[in-house]
DNA sequence: ATAGATGGAGAGTAGAACTATCCGCAGTGG
DNA sequence: CCACTGCGGATAGTTCTACTCTCCATCTAT
């Protein structure tokens, strides 16, 4: 198919993509002659998913950019793909150093030690949780703190289903493509299912905590 | 104080300060002469709630100010601050109507039915839910469909605990902020504890299904 | 043969978040 | 008293991102 029929078929503007060409988000098609290129099924999959990548789950054009070339080299194992995506998804914070960036490194690695985690020091994860409890801490504010171990008690048994749902898949190529859409998605699935929960506790909290509204 | 002392306190540059004041991030300092005007603490607490929610929450200008906004008002209810910050993290995605988008919100009501839970049908959670849900049916993937049981059964508990921890706090300026950086640095902290929590997961899975390391 | 795509490249645009420059007045040290 | 640095207020300029537009020399279908 031709450039007209892709943007048709994803909603995609024709400029759109030949800017995600320019920028290496989708592979060139398949020169028909000198000037012009046909493209197949897999532009269209690949189109959607960098759609997906950007309005939904919020990853900017050089993020996915970074995602998909991970996603691509299929000599690189699986971790590293996750690498890519947590660093396209957390960015790049900036590095602060002063007393409550380090009490928060303090508290998180306590709490992986307590938990025996296996985590890398070089995680992405781990210097978003260091910049955000020090930042609640600079605010006085200790909510956050007060719940981390809940958070990451309930988090263990989620991210060990969502792993296990991932590696299910049979080929690599759905593993990789699951994993990224699963941490991607995912996150953006908690996130608002979380503020769905909010309101509905909230809402019991207000009726004198009677926890199913009838029955 | 005067701008340079609120600058150097909280290390945002006067041009930034002067542009969150005319954004309205900032109430006016309050005038000494009709061309003078001085600083206290409360700015100085507001400016850092400010970059925390811009930096490390990910939240626009514009959306703070409509939260810092419904934070002021201390007429409004809580849930009305909470709306507002959820309306802020999650953005306002494009309201499309098909298939995968219908069956992505009979989805999810059937699960908000069969857990209880009392969510409003204007909830911002529920349009981001729906969306990811059809999304990711379009891209043909069934991870995130097949783990919303979990993630509604893991989140609600969850969800219980933080309202808790919030509404303990006495007077309502502090369950206000408390709320509304728990619910922005909370997405956040959940989000990147989560990838950690995956690493270990997937560590743990490649090593043989031993869960702690040693021990 | 000709009207309407197409590929490729470069320039242009819109919005967000600052950043810089000006100007007239304020407060302060000498 | 007065030079001088700082201040507030307003306007204009900058940088970055993600497109979007315009060309033009083909190519393709009729």
């Amino acid at each position: 198919m031709r450039v007209a029929e892709l943007s048709r078929r994803t909603g995609v503007s024709v400029a759109s993509i030949k800017y995600y060409l320019r920028e290496g988000l989708l592979p060139p098609g398949e020169r028909t002659s000198p000037n012009q290129a046909s493209y197949g099924e897999e532009h269209v999959r690949r189109l959607r998913l960098v759609r997906a990548l950007i309005d939904v789950g919020g990853l900017s054009v050089a993020g996915t950019r970074d995602v998909l070339a991970a996603v691509d080299a299929d000599d690189v194992a699986l971790h590293h793909v996750l690498g890519a995506t947590q660093d396209a998804l957390l960015g790049e914070p900036a590095a602060t150093d002063d007393d409550a960036t380090e009490r928060a490194g303090k508290l998180l690695d306590d709490l992986v030690a307590r938990r025996g985690w296996r985590v890398t020091p070089t995680n992405p994860g781990r210097r978003a949780v260091v910049e955000i409890l020090a930042t609640s801490e600079r605010l006085g504010t200790d909510v956050l703190a007060g719940l981390l171990d809940t958070y990451a008690e309930t988090l263990e048994p989620l991210a060990r289903r969502e792993v296990g749902a991932v590696v299910a898949r049979s080929d690599r190529e759905d593993v990789v493509e699951s994993a990224v859409l699963g941490t991607v998605l995912g996150a953006g699935l908690i996130s608002a299912l979380r503020t769905m929960a909010h309101e509905s506790a909230s809402a019991e909290l207000a009726s004198g905590a009677a926890p199913p509204p009838e029955g």
